[in-house]
RNA sequence: GCUGCUAUAGUGUAGUCCGGCCAAUCAUGCGGGCCUUUCACGCCCGCGACUGGGGUUCGAAUCCCCAUAGCAGCACCA
């Protein structure tokens, strides 16, 4: 059978071999132009990673440009400090940027698009008051600027852009369908007049584009082939098809992702800003909020963020993002490179009768004796996290050292050596627990999502700073400041 | 209300276009075990899903209809 019909033969298995990665993308064998497109309003969150990751894996499979445009046509939702911060996110990510665009630099060239709509009976512009326009809207009934002849569409464009009409007294609206069954379709508008506030950029500027026509003048403009958005862009694409129509441009191939249900974090720009203003949080990447760089504070890396988003896909179906599958792709990432430390929460010391000196070695990561150990001097007292002295304990032991044992006077313990042997600890079924030399220990605040965990950890820690190490026992952590008064590092998972 | 989209285990995902190999994939999670001088890593075993109801068919996760649920849009935001 296999000689007789080899096509027939592999496609039949190759119908049920499970598909790993993403979805092909209709014509783009020969290359794509993919962009991302945020708005300069804040710093990226978890929701701009799924696009911005999307995409760049594409057009990494597929070779091509990646185009970052920075849409920053409403002055309302414009922070300076954004476009800054966009870029470092970006950075942060890894992402094979190409090119980068900004909407507020191409104003001249939105103008001249749109006189050219408007000579070819593609826009008009309306003088209609705004709520008015909704009605007759919803009574699909044309409004009386809707019939100017081209000629008047011009004069009166030339008489917005000399700023004859002042914000809300003119609007260009794109010739569409007043009975499309869905009102968003009809005769939407293309620009508007802002007066307030300037743009931080183009302090000058008073017309504006909206989205749907700059998009379109970009794409086209910067020659994108794909383009990948969440689908609260749906009926944006449908009107955007009415102005590559008006133009007789291809249109270039779309995907809409579904919705990405976030929980635990703070999402909303406004909220966020709000937030920090009033001193609720300590900046854009306190990470109680859901932005990259608390994420990155928090000891998660770019490439855990661009696996997890690659994993949920371009699907579109509404989905909830699980921490834990983020978790476990950062785990996949930081484990093998991060050293391990013993970090004692809420520290007791004990006083070791018996013990004699020792110096212990223990290994900076367990699977690589090659990196080598962390030497910690036993001179008679240790700190030991206090959960694990409860008063059933009566023996523990300490990692890499020795046995102790405990006797219990009512809640007090005394603590005495009880020897080296591994093999009696593991007899008495003894913890083997992380311990401090008290004469070195650094203070060393842990600060979890829970709250604030304070206790000491090894003086070595302090060589950490910014990096990722485990606390044995206790889990992933950042190292985010060293000073003299101790270590002060963020929870990241178990 | 109008327009459109979607529905697979706790979570994410493959399979759905072109019905049979699907008593349904992989990851994560959870439970158990092994390994181990960490409650990490690794390994083994297990748990757990085709929204509901009709229909077409020899045969339906896959096609059709209805229901239900969720989501998006109906901005001079992006």
């Amino acid at each position: 059978m296999q000689a007789d019909a080899p096509e027939q033969y592999t496609a039949l298995f190759a119908k049920h071999e499970h598909r790993k990665g993403l979805p092909d993308l209709e014509g783009a064998e020969h290359g794509v132009v993919m962009r991302f497109a945020p708005n300069p309003s804040g710093p990226l969150h978890i929701g701009h990673a799924r696009a911005a990751a999307l995409n760049d894996a594409y057009v990494k499979q597929y070779g091509g440009r990646y185009i970052l445009r920075i849409e920053d046509t409403d002055p309302k939702r414009v922070d300076p400090d954004a476009y800054e911060m966009v870029k470092e996110d970006i950075r942060w990510l890894g992402l094979e940027i190409t090119e980068t665009v900004t909407q507020s630099d191409r104003l001249p060239f939105y103008y001249e698009l749109c006189r050219e709509l408007i000579g070819r009976g593609g826009a008009y512009v309306c003088t209609c008051d705004n709520e008015h326009f909704k009605e007759l809207k919803q009574a699909k009934v044309a409004c009386p600027c809707r019939d100017q002849p081209v000629e008047t569409g011009l004069a009166l464009w030339e008489k917005m852009l000399a700023h004859g009409f002042s914000e809300g007294e003119a609007t260009v609206r794109v010739r569409t369908d007043l009975f499309n069954p869905d009102p968003a379709m009809r005769d939407f508008p293309v620009f508007r007049i802002l007066d307030a506030p300037a743009h931080p950029k183009k302090p000058d500027a008073f017309v504006y584009p909206l989205m749907n026509f700059s998009v379109v003048a970009d794409d086209h403009l910067l020659g994108v082939t794909h383009v990948i958005r969440g689908k609260d862009h749906i009926a944006n694409t449908r009107r955007q098809r009415y102005i590559y129509d008006h133009f007789g441009w291809e249109v270039p191939v779309y995907r809409h992702y579904g919705r990405m249900g976030i929980e635990g974090v703070v999402l909303s720009t406004s909220q966020m800003r709000k937030g920090i203003d009033d001193g609720v949080y300590t900046g854009w990447d306190d990470i109680r909020l859901g932005t990259l760089r608390a994420l990155a504070r928090r000891g998660i890396s770019p490439e855990a963020v661009k696996n997890a988003m690659l994993a949920i896909g371009i699907g579109d179906t509404d989905i909830s993002f699980s921490w834990d599958n983020l978790f476990a792709e950062n785990k996949k990432i930081v484990d093998p490179v991060a050293n391990r430390y013993f970090f004692v929460p809420d520290p007791v010391t004990a006083t070791i009768a018996g013990a004699p000196h020792h110096v212990a070695h223990a290994q900076l990561h367990p699977g690589d004796a090659a990196r080598g150990v962390r030497t910690l001097a036993f001179e008679g007292s240790v700190l030991l996290p206090a959960a694990e002295l409860r008063p059933e304990v009566t023996m523990v032991r300490l990692k890499d050292l020795f046995n102790v044992n405990l006797a219990w006077d009512g809640a007090t313990p005394s603590f005495a050596y009880a020897g080296d042997s591994l093999a009696d600890a593991r007899a008495a079924k003894a913890h083997i627990i992380q311990w401090l030399p008290a004469q070195e220990a650094v203070p060393c605040t842990l600060l979890t999502p829970e709250g604030e965990m304070t206790g000491a950890c090894e003086p070595a820690v302090r060589s950490e700073l910014d990096k990722v190490v485990q606390f044995e026992r206790v889990g992933f952590v950042r190292i985010d400041a060293v000073s003299e008064d101790g270590v002060r590092a963020y929870f990241t998972h178990k």
